[in-house]
DNA sequence: TGAAATATATTCACTGGTGAGTATACTTTT
DNA sequence: AAAAGTATACTCACCAGTGAATATATTTCA
């Protein structure tokens, strides 16, 4: 029972994590994962079945964190609802300058994988998406907007027009700009309803 | 003067269009491309210098058809100007219908590409959108609205969203959500306006 | 308790195939 | 004949995945 540093399983996870996000799906090998977890290939096939299931555990590991993100974002920004939406675009704003930022693992993996609609990775991705509206939809709800669902949509479409967006022109700016048009979406849907 | 029935050159964009679009960038080899073009490889390479530069004209040769797609679209829309915003993305909603409809051609490059920043590729991605960004803006300005280059910009994030969204959860739905924002948006935009 | 048996984890060395790109020669057009 | 266009046949690197062997726990039972 040797307490490891971290398991071989960890450590591929972790650099694939880092690898599949900064240059793509496609363009790493399981060779440079094994190499840089400091482990054969082998050892990456006896924990992973296939390179497709090691994307999917990777979209996996990054889908309470995510959302977890958002919601810590949300819940520490000032204001009432339609401010604490805007936080959550300003928030990705500030990530997105940072030069590691490359948009949402999640829209780049689904990208990559059009070709493969029903990859286990895509399911995995759609399920996150899905629970971010989902939240949203809850947030809204509670508020007493009318609507909730149509609302959420509507944040989910900025909400990854960002990440696209952002990606395509690589500057923040237009997250400010998606802040703005949620933040306007929410106050005219409180609008109505009070 | 043989009259070919299409240059090799023409033929070779024409399947790599078609396959890039089809199964991503890098999903696709130069050997299939010029297998289904029915040429050599060697015959690619003397028409294009790379890869990168054939990737390059793949979505140089999208520009101008996918503009003018949206242009016709707003145009033979009826009603006033949130319904004309409107139809461009029920008309996106009635193609991602269809089994081809893979999303946006220079969405989905960026998404490949995003670590390669300064990929000739991407300046045509960039300017792309921006064109499309830039004629919104043109339209709103002319309808005498306040903040046209904000507005066209949230046109632009929710544009992108739907092509986005509706890659991951494979439903075309999201594009009609993404019409009712825009079209709340501008319709807001108009309220101030006038 | 301690040795044998079993299960878990990991390595080395490999395969069959594909990828981008090229050296050279042939053919067509001007 | 010169130039433009195309083909054959190749290189060399890489890639997903595997076969066989080995090391390291963990379990079993004499």
């Amino acid at each position: 029972m040797t307490v490891r540093a971290s398991s071989a399983k960890e450590r591929i996870l972790t650099t694939a994590n880092k690898l599949f996000y900064a240059e793509g799906i496609r363009a790493v090998s399981l060779d440079v994962i094994a190499e840089k977890a400091g482990i054969t290939k082998k050892t990456v096939y006896y924990h992973f079945k296939s390179k497709d299931d090691l994307i999917e555990a990777y979209l996996a590991s990054r889908d309470q964190p995510n959302l977890t993100q958002f919601r810590k974002w949300f819940e520490a920004a000032d204001g009432g609802l339609p401010e604490k939406v805007e936080a959550i675009f300003q928030n990705i704003a500030k990530a997105a300058r940072h030069p590691k930022w490359k948009g949402c693992g999640f829209l780049r993996t689904a990208a990559e994988l059009a070709n493969m609609p029903g990859h286990p990775a895509m399911t995995v991705g759609a399920a996150h998406k899905k629970k971010f509206e989902d939240w949203m939809a809850a947030e809204f709800e509670v508020a007493g907007l009318d609507r909730p669902e149509a609302l959420a949509r509507h944040m989910v479409l900025l909400l990854d027009g960002t990440f696209s967006t952002i990606l395509v022109h690589r500057d923040a700016a237009y997250a400010d700009a998606a802040g703005e048009a949620a933040k306007a979406l929410v106050a005219g849907a409180m609008g109505r309803a009070g």
